[in-house]
DNA sequence: GCGACTTGATTCAAATTCAGACCATCTAGA
DNA sequence: TCTAGATGGTCTGAATTTGAATCAAGTCGC
């Protein structure tokens, strides 16, 4: 009953601790970018493009936690903290009374502003520039794949 | 003064999403397992599996942090909760005074090899059989190429 | 052997995250 | 219509993480 079929060979296990080293760093890096340029943690930093990104600059509560992949009640924490910090504005629905509406305001969207060139600058320099072009696809494909078959479940 | 030659084509941002995606999800997956069949957080996790690969089954500290890619002080506390659960003992160096040696005990070790099992069944369903085997070559290149950039800083 | 500086580790308070309980709608079916 | 069950969000308390401050011990140049 050993699992020995199972263990990861050297090349599997490279790339998949390549993976978890590169997920860490570039985050971190992201992390720190975001915090200089704007005060923004990554996650709120996600909230804010994620919005920009909508129709009429808003969103429900629950289409956005699982667009950025959060928690539900990590998400109420992270539009609370916008909310104060004058980038978000909540609002109740009207078609479906339980939801609310989280919304981009002008201030948000300048905080947005103000931090993506920095931002784009990091994802260029960690990520983009170390890659090929041929890498670029290749990566976008396969964890393209990676990712949309752990979300079907 | 606009940056627009700076933002990401459609190809690069498809990577860097599926990047940032794939990171959070993949996550997700072994943080459940971990804790599901052994109690463990993935930090923790990665600190056992760090000792069992050092010799002697032990790590200064800073050294470990190092490795597993976490603040000294994120260290402190996840070592202590391991030790209070009695798989990792620590003891003074005696050599440098300042530092001191994190060991794996033998109910750490029995309760690596405890989640191991799950743990690589995890790695191998979310990401390794995901990929072909060419992928997952350019993979670990490329990504590794991406990690030991920044780890240079 | 002294003082300035670095290094290893912990501590503390504040911020964030987690999991689950909770409450208020909605929705569907009898 | 009523009711059981889903769904959308928030709240709560405990756990974790952060970042700065602290402290003890090494190192180096003089």
């Amino acid at each position: 009953m050993s699992d020995a079929g199972d263990v990861l060979e050297p090349r599997e296990l490279r790339a998949w601790m390549a993976f978890l080293a590169a997920g860490h760093l570039v985050d971190h890096e992201i992390e720190r970018q975001l915090k200089r340029d704007g005060g923004l943690s990554h996650p709120e930093f996600e909230v804010l493009v994620k919005l920009r990104g909508a129709e009429g600059n808003r969103m429900r509560m629950s289409d956005l936690a699982r667009e950025v992949m959060v928690s539900k009640s990590r998400l109420t924490y992270q539009v609370t903290q916008l909310e104060r910090a004058g980038f978000v504005k909540r609002t109740g629905c009207v078609s479906d009374r339980r939801s609310v509406w989280a919304e981009l305001t002008d201030e948000g969207a300048a905080a947005l502003a103000r931090v993506r060139p920095g931002h784009r600058r990091v994802v260029r320099e960690a990520l983009i520039e170390v890659l090929t072009p041929e890498e670029i696809d290749l990566l976008g494909d396969a964890l393209g794949r990676v990712a949309s078959r752990l979300r079907g479940r």
